[in-house]
This record gives C-alpha cells, structure tokens and sequence, in this order.
DNA sequence: AAACAAACCTGTGCGC
DNA sequence: TGCGCACAGGTTTGTT
C-alpha cells in the first residue's frame, strides 16, 4: 500500500501528537508484527519512555525516544498506523497499541492496524544492527540532496529497465508500483527502456518527473485507491489517485496525449501500467 | 549482475 | 448465494 507519499503524510499527521509524549502501556496482540526482537524488548523498551521526534528514510518511518532508542515502523503492503481515542474500539487487526499521555492533551492512543501482517514495529538501539536494511537505502528523494548530479550518479550505468532501477530502494528510497508507473508516464519512458541508453537529456526529465510527482503526491497527501485501506493516522484519505494517469487506468484513453489505450503487463509478480503511443 | 519466482498473510472482487 | 481464482501499495530469499 504505502509508498513514500503516504509514509510521509502518516508521519506529519502524527508528529505532534507524538512528539513529547510518554508511553504509559504497550499492548501487543500479535508477535508476527513484532518479530525481529522478543515481545519483552519492545515493551520494556517503549514503557515509560518519551518520543522526541519523527523522521522518515523511504517507506521507512523512525520514533525516536528519549533514552536513545528508536522505534521503526514499516507499514509493507497493508499496515497502517492510526491515533484514537483510547476508550475507541479498536480497529480489526490492530496488533500493537501504545497508550501515549501528554500534558496538556488527552491520552491517546497509537495503534498499528495490519491485516496481511508484512509490516513490523522494532524498538532498537541504534549501536545494535537490528535494521540493516535502512544502511542500504539510496537517496531518499525528500529529504536528500536529490539534485540531478546526485540522481544522476546513483542510476548511472545501470544496465537494467527503468521500471526494476526505480523501484529499487537501495538506488532510489521510497518509489513503489504507483509512482513507479506515473513517473515514467510523465516521464514519456517506458518501463524496460534499460537506463544505461538514457541520455542526459532524458535523465534530467526523468529527475524532473520523479521529484514532481513525489513532491505533488505529498501534497496530496498521498493516494487512496479503490479499497479505501490507505488512510493517515487521522483517518483522512489522500486525494493523488486523482492525478494518476496511468495506474489503475488499464483500457483507458491515455489522458497525455489522447490517443493511447493504456495496458497493464506483469512481470516479476508486478503489474506495470502504460500508455504504448506516448511512452517509448 | 540481473531477471524471475516464491514466500510471507489476509481481504476483496470477479466470473461462473 | 457460494466457490474458486486472481490480485493487491513491499521486501527478502533463492534460483536460473
């Protein structure tokens, strides 16, 4: 579900709710989601303790605490993280919940909804390697230097489609299937266009395109599809799949350029959409 | 190095 | 109405 847009719009939505407050209870109802470490490290490490602040690497969002730990959450296809009323019914698959209290402000609570359970909660210290993954993210495109030198030396050369170099976090961090397909839409490219035939020209369009989109879909505080399951830690839907011309659009009239039909193709388990006549 | 498939899970929507 | 299948925003692991 969530891809950089989204992780960042559930960040700015919970970050004052979260940043001095002080975790009074942890419930844990289902240890999958917290599988990198024991149930135990996660509670003792939360308890008591106070957030500081929130940042973001790609699709990976960061809680740290005031006596040096952290808190990492990724949501993966279907996690969500919402604020509630703690005397609120909670949500279907709500897997942790953290009562968090705050002078000034009534208690809330933060709760990690995720019905397929590929997402994770780890509360780490960060001497300990207990998120290596993050070591190896690329550029994040918000929050880097993201200039075109910078993009440009960290696709240069790649001998692969456009499509696999976009979605790989440890070259870009935070792209996924949408915006994968509405950058290079915009970007007039096609998805196993290899990346090492790019001349400057395009790769300065591509560049263009990947910050535009990204920076637009934030904006818009991300995209909620048809489901309906990707909303932030207020509830609130985003309002980007407005603007997607490609994803989710298979058999439509291509809205660029009005004369393609766009496809959909799958490849390594992936759908990729596309116009035919505007992307080459 | 790169491309692909499968794995991890649950829910939904579709055709029959 | 019910059943089976395809498919879903991500990432890792193993295989060609």
């Amino acid at each position: 579900m969530p891809e950089l847009p989204e992780v960042e719009t559930v960040r700015r939505s919970l970050d004052t709710a979260i940043v001095g407050s002080r975790v009074i209870r942890v419930d844990i109802g289902r240890l999958r989601s917290v599988r990198r470490t024991r149930p135990e490290v996660v509670r003792a490490g939360l308890l008591g303790e106070t957030f500081t602040t929130t940042y973001r690497r790609g699709k990976y969002l960061f809680f740290d605490l005031a006596n040096g730990n952290s808190m990492m959450v990724h949501l993966r296809m279907s996690g969500r993280l919402l604020l509630a009323a703690p005397d609120a019914p909670r949500e279907a698959h709500t897997h942790v919940a953290l009562l968090l209290e705050r002078s000034g402000a009534e208690p809330t609570e933060l709760r990690f909804v995720d019905p397929r359970t590929f997402g994770e909660v780890v509360v780490f210290n960060p001497d300990d390697d207990l998120v290596p993954e993050v070591g190896r993210l690329g550029l994040d495109p918000l929050v880097d230097e993201f200039g075109f030198e910078a993009f440009r030396s960290a696709v240069a050369g790649r001998r692969r489609g456009l499509k696999a170099v976009l979605l790989d976090q440890t070259v870009i961090a935070g792209i996924g299937n949408i915006y994968a397909d509405e950058i290079m839409h915009r970007a007039h490219m096609r998805w196993d266009r290899r990346v090492d035939t790019l001349a400057t020209a395009q790769l300065k369009v591509l560049h263009r395109m990947t910050v535009e989109v990204l920076r637009e879909a934030v904006a818009a505080g991300g995209s909620t599809l048809s489901d309906t399951q990707y909303v932030d830690a207020l509830g609130r839907q985003g309002i980007f799949q407005a603007e997607h011309r490609v994803y989710a659009r298979e058999g439509e009239r291509c809205i660029t350029c009005g004369r393609g039909i766009i496809r959909r193709v799958t490849g390594a388990g992936r759908s990729t959409h596309f116009c035919p006549v505007c992307q080459r």
